[in-house]
DNA sequence: TAGATTGTTAATCGATTAACAATC
DNA sequence: TAGATTGTTAATCGATTAACAATC
């Protein structure tokens, strides 16, 4: 009944709420709830219960009419369409403050990504171990890339060298990039996909939120 | 000509893309380009010339018929909506891995924000210093606020605590919150912003369209 | 069977793009 | 003035919500 396959013109929005519903799932889980209707969960979830129905159904039907969703079964689902079932690897590039603390987040464990590699082109750090891991020399990608499989690349460089060093992985065949620089990097082909955290970005819209509510008068208390 | 605070209705899709202008408009300074027209500056952004000067109408004319936008008043604008001149103040609350990385991070000083506290409630690290600042007990929070003017809290505590820590923080008069909790947290009252940052969610959009690409076989090499 | 709730179509709403008159 | 480019209205496109027949 599923038609998980045949997942066409899935939109942006519709994917960018996946991952909500993957932990709210967890959620119910968690609390021992085996199955809910689109109305439950729509109020759990501060969303639409058509919205719900709807975003399920670009991937199959996983639903029963008069029953509901099984939690887990949707669970499993969404864990496959988001390829937390694939087991991922990852390398982390340059071992800055915010590397080192990606490197440890066990966000990438829960996602069911395995990181592999850490990497950064100062020979100060380089050798020193983070988390069972020890920092590689960027010199020595290439060959590491060889003999290991790997999906995703973590940038955390310098805004400076993000677009080289994207450019540079990708011929060594990383298709995947979780962008932490600053840097708008524009793909050099089709089969790459980037994915920007832009905490600026993220900081700033909170700061207009913030600038909104409280009008003009400027706050400057040096 | 400028109604900047006639700013009514101004959609969600328009805010998020303002950082974006903002960080176009700064590297048009740096290149030395005075001037610049929405087509012009399309094309670099890889948006239409028509969204460009939608969204800038929302907050006022800030160009000329025949000229185009004056790039540094434009950019003077655009900073005084996102609130880059107000000097913003903020601390951050939890000083894991991740709490430090951003207490380094030269974001908040790019964007007119001054870090001014750092706090944690474990004993073994307060007292120690990251970047000028001491790690301050939760104890002393209260005590804090009340003699510094705090707009932001960064939140890096663990989820579990996250939500009662927003609350506390709303309690002693902080409006802004800047998330990376994995926690969804409902606001107290209509006052109070808040910035998700779900870096859980950006690595599983990420994956998701890895997965996409590479068809199903189960990538396990274990 | 009757009740519940889905899957899905149709209606509404909002956001993006196109077009062009206003004007520098 | 003529050319360029905005501000703004109208047209299009896409996403959300409502409604309801299908069905468990």
């Amino acid at each position: 009944m599923t038609n998980k396959e045949t997942q066409k013109n899935i939109s942006k929005a519709v994917i960018r709420r996946l991952p909500r519903y993957f932990r709210y799932l967890r959620e119910l889980i968690r609390l021992d709830i085996a199955r809910i209707s689109s109305k439950d969960l729509s109020e759990r979830m501060n969303v639409t219960a058509s919205q719900i129905r709807q975003d399920l159904n670009c991937f199959g039907g996983f639903g029963q009419q008069g029953y509901g969703y099984n939690v887990n079964s949707l669970y499993v689902e969404i864990s496959h369409i988001l390829g937390v079932d694939r087991n991922f690897n990852a390398i982390i590039i340059g071992m800055g403050n915010l590397g080192r603390a990606l490197a440890w987040n066990p966000l990438f464990e829960k996602r069911g990504i395995a990181i592999k590699g850490l990497f950064d082109i100062d020979k100060s750090i380089i050798g020193s171990k983070i988390n069972d891991l020890t920092i590689m020399s960027l010199d020595f990608i290439e060959e590491f890339l060889k003999s290991n499989n790997i999906d995703i690349a973590v940038i955390t460089t310098p805004k400076s060298v993000a677009k080289e060093t994207v450019e540079m992985l990708s011929k060594f065949g990383i298709k995947g990039f979780w962008n932490f620089s600053n840097a708008e990097i524009d793909l050099p082909n089709k089969d790459l996909v980037i994915e920007n955290v832009h905490l600026g970005d993220s900081l700033m819209a909170l700061c207009y939120e913030i600038a909104k509510k409280t009008p003009t008068q400027s706050v400057s208390e040096e």
